[in-house]
DNA sequence: CTCCAGGTCGTTG
DNA sequence: CAACGACATGGA
């Protein structure tokens, strides 16, 4: 990869092993956007909100451009976001020679990357997710970032013309994730204006605890993956399966293995050939895939996506 | 109108 | 400790 920065723009040209919309829409984030119109199959364009930050990006080829940004930014934020720094081919081959039944899901679908999120963001992210479709949670993340998010506006004459944005309103006004400190001052009822249902006084609850300095990302430094899940567990609404997305793409802890009623069935059709019960098929998952389990996990769910239903 | 969605909690056997 | 219904909301 070579990096292109022409004042205004970053191209990571020969980006190997990305692809923007896969990475984006595998279910792991949920504060970004399509902006392009959806007619070009070798082109696609998107808003990413994360960060505190606005950024559109878009993808050709192996050509990624991340637009109106500086190498002070790239380098502070957005490098680490898309993972750049990690070698997937070495990954690949390591979950391909665990699991042969993923080498042609994994040819196919060359270019997801595990994106490093920000842990509290995806901590009530999750906590939402429980019990709801991607556009429901998606619904519920711009609500509560209407809400209480810090706003920020976009130039984005020129990207019309570059068709990065070709389609209408909204798009140049955007709400960031609403920080900790944004979020507290939120009541249950504000939480539940934004349709997070029974899922409200979770998220108060983790607000509070975070707050209250009780579990915070620091409290999570120097805890093993077991003992971190454990102390993530402690927050009402926070499970084994919520425990090890947040772990997973928030905390950087890529042994952890998120079990949901797909994976499930995707690991039982490969491996039990019986109904199993969801800690058996996480330890067995651990075992087997070892500290690139959570990488395995994407692979699977694709794998199982495609064959199952 | 009924059923279910990338779960978790609280209550029962 | 395994099983089971409840829980908000919106879309099929």
């Amino acid at each position: 990869m070579r990096i292109i920065n022409n004042g205004k723009d970053i191209v990571l040209a020969d980006f190997a092993n990305f692809d923007l919309k896969e990475s984006l829409e595998c279910g792991q984030c949920f504060n970004f956007v399509r902006t392009d119109d959806c007619t070009d199959n070798s082109f696609c364009a998107y808003k990413i909100i994360a960060g505190g930050r606005v950024l559109f990006a878009s993808q050709r080829n192996s050509d990624l451009t991340l637009y109106d940004t500086s190498m002070e930014d790239y380098e502070a934020f957005w490098s680490n976001y898309f993972d750049v720094d990690t070698d997937y081919g070495e990954i690949k081959k390591s979950i391909i020679e665990a699991c042969p039944e993923l080498e042609e899901v994994i040819k196919e679908n060359p270019g997801i990357r595990l994106l490093n999120q920000e842990y509290f963001e995806t901590l009530i992210s999750f906590i939402i997710s429980q019990n709801k479709q991607i556009p429901q949670i998606k619904a519920v993340v711009r609500q509560l970032s209407e809400m209480a998010g810090k706003k920020i506006d976009s130039d984005v004459a020129r990207l019309r013309k570059l068709k990065v944005v070709n389609q209408d309103n909204i798009i140049m006004t955007s709400y960031c994730f609403p920080t900790l400190e944004e979020f507290s001052k939120l009541t249950e009822d504000d939480i539940r204006a934004c349709k997070a249902g029974f899922r409200a006084p979770y998220i108060m609850d983790a607000v509070r605890r975070t707050v209250y300095g009780e579990i915070t990302e620091d409290s999570f430094m120097g805890l093993s993956t077991d003992e971190a899940r454990q102390l993530l567990m402690k927050i009402k609404g926070v499970g084994e399966k919520v425990a090890n997305c947040v772990l997973l793409f928030g905390l950087g802890r890529r042994e952890a293995f998120p079990v949901d009623v797909w994976m499930k069935r995707i690991m039982e059709d490969i491996y039990f050939h019986a109904d199993t019960p969801k800690d058996k098929i996480e330890a067995f998952a651990t075992e087997r895939f070892g500290k690139y389990a959570g990488y395995a996990q994407q692979y699977l769910f694709i794998y199982g996506k495609n064959k199952l239903k």
